[in-house]
DNA sequence: CACGCTGATGTTATATTATAACATTAAGCG
DNA sequence: CGCTTAATGTTATAATATAACATCAGCGTG
């Protein structure tokens, strides 16, 4: 995993940019961004395409070693519960968001080939439901296919 | 888990019903109804709440014997397969279908404190996306929230 | 009926994903 | 500084899923 991939026309989100919107919410909301958290958003930034738990503790060092799972699954909840980042359902697997939306309702276009994953955005499909007593919390789609360099 | 549970008003499909399709189905396809595939539908057909794997495991005997993962498994693929049954991705687990429809787009609400699941129908949700020459094989929508009687 | 083909299951082992539990460290604050 | 709290380090293990190969059952054919 992580090998260079020029797929999805080499699309990822700069780390930088993330990073420095970490830093910045991380600050107005007392939270402290420490190395296990950047490195995993940085990892997921670079990346165009969705990695696994396992994959992101395969490239990040911490103080120049390797970490262990409870490690990176703690900086993936916390990045998680604060929108940096999604689960995709599917894949078993994550990537970052740099768009700004409530996280109430999101759709992503994955690839199935190479695990690419799109953000996509509509309208929420619950919309259109009878949802006779249920109390939505959370919504999400998940589109499997083929992306643009993969079909 | 499969403990009896009337929450959501103890929906749950009718066994002997979804066997009847099964077998029909079976026989119209040239494809076997074997005792872990029947064992493993009726399970799911059972219960009103979506089961993982495990869950399953558990509750189903072939020829009075536990089964082993790979049997269960490949039971599951198999109803997978032929849209007989469909996997709820947030929770890793199981229901059954009863509803017809192309299985290319489906939308559960799926409650975080019963498990269990309901299938609900709108238009697909790729209808208003720019799907830039991506080739979408199957969506799946699932809506995370409380259902009428836990909330 | 015996034979051989095919698809399904049985079995063993292990891969993959994720978390529980407790010890230790670091940051912020009076 | 010394306390409190949040975060990480560490060990172990739980939960989910599949690979690989052996065996068996159904079925058509000679």
């Amino acid at each position: 995993m992580l090998e260079k991939n020029t797929c999805c026309g080499g699309h990822s989100h700069t780390p930088k940019n993330l990073i420095a919107k970490a830093e910045e919410f991380c600050s107005a909301n007392g939270q402290r961004l420490t190395a296990p958290r950047a490195e995993v958003l940085k990892t997921l930034a670079r990346s165009h395409k969705a990695l696994g738990a396992y994959d992101i503790l395969e490239a990040v060092l911490i103080d120049g070693k390797k970490a262990k799972p409870p490690t990176i699954y703690r900086a993936i909840e916390f990045w998680l519960e604060h929108g940096f980042i999604h689960r995709i359902e599917s894949l078993n697997a994550y990537v970052s968001c740099d768009h700004d939306h409530d996280t109430a309702g999101v759709h992503f276009l994955v690839c199935e080939n190479c695990k690419c994953v799109r953000e996509a955005h509509t309208a929420s499909p619950l919309k259109a439901l009878d949802l006779d007593g249920f109390e939505p919390k959370h919504s999400q789609t998940e589109t499997v296919g083929l992306c643009k360099d993969c079909h």
